[in-house]
DNA sequence: TATGAGTCTCGTCAAGAGCG
DNA sequence: CGCTCTTGACGAGACTCATA
């Protein structure tokens, strides 16, 4: 087996245990190595746009052990609650709202990429090329872009954006009386297909990329509420001492 | 230096969410 | 209700690092 095919042979194990395990809620029981596994997935899943707290994730654990010990759990419910994960865009933006320092995420990719990702603004492709990966992509106006500086690794390509508002294939794809032969069918087929890969792989990276910065924001919330809990913790103690004056 | 293990990134698929 | 968007999962390749 190779190195990513061990990892990927564990992740799809995990998957289907947990699966299997929300499958065999029907008849009742709960195996202890997936509830811990299952309350862990439902950090990222919980809920339709709330992140749940410590506390809540661990009430869910306890929720899932308790299960064990009854041995009922509506299967519809919990297989509803794994089902669907929030988009990041609305957690964090939730977070904002709550808290005043965590930033929005945008709807419109920030000015530092340069070019927007908006799918819409793509020109629509006309033929294919091949990507270094041996996939074949829409060949549009192909730039260089300065984004894969940013990861470091190959090099990916911008989209510059048509010249004309509609693009060519967009008219094709809009008349379709126009199109008879099998052979044009088929060509069609292929070139929405195309298309749709095209549009998956943007919303992929900018999904990444959500993510990323979702993770980050976690993050520095997590620096800024260790601080305020220290700070709590020493004001407690001040006010302790000034409550209880010493004896002696 | 070759090799294996671990990690990262990317493209793709699939399924649920959301919107008109 | 159909279409598009979003995102978890997966497979593959590239990269890094330790070690024999």
């Amino acid at each position: 087996m190779s190195k990513c095919g061990r990892k990927k042979y564990i992740k799809t194990n995990l998957r289907q245990m947990t699966m299997e395990t929300i499958d065999s809620q029907q008849d009742g029981s709960i195996p202890d190595s997936v509830a811990e596994s299952e309350s862990a997935h439902m950090q990222t899943q919980t809920g339709q746009n709330s992140i749940p707290t410590l506390a809540q994730v661990a009430t869910i654990a306890e929720t899932d052990e308790s299960a064990e010990s009854e041995r009922v759990i509506d299967f519809h419910k919990r297989r509803e609650i794994l089902s669907r994960r929030p988009s990041y865009r609305k957690i964090l933006n939730e977070l904002s709202s709550d808290v005043p320092g965590v930033p929005k995420i945008e709807e419109e990719k920030s000015e530092e990429e340069g070019t927007s990702p908006n799918i819409a603004a793509m020109a629509l492709p006309t033929s294919i090329y091949q990507t270094s990966t041996g996939q074949y992509n829409e060949e549009t106006e192909l730039a260089p872009s300065h984004m894969a500086a940013t990861t470091g690794d190959m090099p990916t390509y911008q989209i510059r954006a048509p010249t004309t508002a509609l693009p060519q294939g967009v008219m094709m794809a809009a008349s379709p009386g126009s199109l008879h032969s099998p052979q044009q069918l088929a060509e069609e087929a292929t070139r929405k297909r195309e298309l749709r890969l095209m549009k998956n792989r943007e919303a992929a990276k900018e999904c990444r990329r959500r993510k990323k910065e979702y993770v980050k924001c976690l993050e520095s919330r997590v620096a800024v509420l260790e601080v305020q809990n220290k700070k709590l913790i020493e004001e407690l103690e001040t006010l302790k001492d000034i409550c209880s004056p010493k004896t002696d």
